[in-house]
DNA sequence: AAATTAACGCAATAATATTGCATTAATTAT
DNA sequence: ATAATTAATGCAATATTATTGCGTTAATTT
């Protein structure tokens, strides 16, 4: 199934309208292999002829990442479609970025830091780790 | 050799001036163990009786983070100092980050995801790792 | 086709980040 | 110790990113 239809179709199961606006986004998201912030598909969107007022697309993105539909990279700030339903609706995120350009691709699995695979040709500078959990004092 | 006394040679060793809002800031990050916005250390500073701009926090931020004495953590966008330096000056940061105070703690080592050794009663929920490095394409 | 209400669009505002420039103060040279 | 040098600060203005309230529109249900 790809990503539009498995998006529309998990918009629905949650109860949630299949508008315009949406399906627009759902589609840039679509498109782009590089993470977009709000700004940017709200512009893509414009320049295409429809209409994305910016304000919409900042709730559509809170509404997809919710529902596990985009992940948010860190690095950038910026949003990216997710590729597996499976694994990024589980808190664990997994991505390659490059620094230079922004491009950046969803890990299939869950890698170890000394055994990932990366995309070919694709040259290691470093990394982020970050462990979210709860401390000792927030879980009583 | 503590925090601060490290910050302030290692600042010294690359040319730049030991001035009043440099010690204050690092003594700021030194005494917090949650992660802290410019705006938050700004205002720690005002609070305690040593006014600090907003602008020149961010300043002072930026040339500590170039040289390693602070990270910025991905998953709030705030700063905190590093711990250790060696690992630090590499494009490697490792962090644990309670999802519900934001305390964040630095780890000592290259963990792996399934090995890592979190601090005591730290109750693990996810994580996220971001690969950084260069693409095929931006290599050449 | 009408009723219902989620979602949108616009305007205003808040929060975060950056830039330019005159002034201040940390360091160097005398 | 004092003067000269210039990095760094503080203030003002501005840019960017994100949030809120509310009247209107349009997707869905009756």
């Amino acid at each position: 199934m790809d990503y539009k239809t498995r998006a529309c179709k998990i918009l629905e199961a949650n109860g949630n309208r299949i508008t315009q606006p949406r399906r627009e986004v759902i589609s840039i998201l679509d498109e782009s292999q590089f993470p977009l912030s709000p700004y940017d598909i709200a512009k893509i969107g414009t320049d295409k002829g429809v209409h994305l007022d910016t304000v919409t697309v900042y709730r559509i993105i809170e509404t997809l990442e919710t529902l596990g539909l985009v992940h948010r990279v860190l690095e950038s700030g910026k949003f990216l479609k997710c590729g597996h339903i499976g694994l990024s609706n589980t808190p664990c995120h997994h991505f390659v970025v490059c620094k230079d350009c922004g491009k950046t691709v969803e890990l299939d699995s869950h890698p170890t830091i000394s055994n990932v695979m990366l995309p070919a040709g694709f040259n290691l500078i470093g990394h982020r780790l970050e462990f979210i959990g709860q401390c000792q004092e927030c879980i009583s």
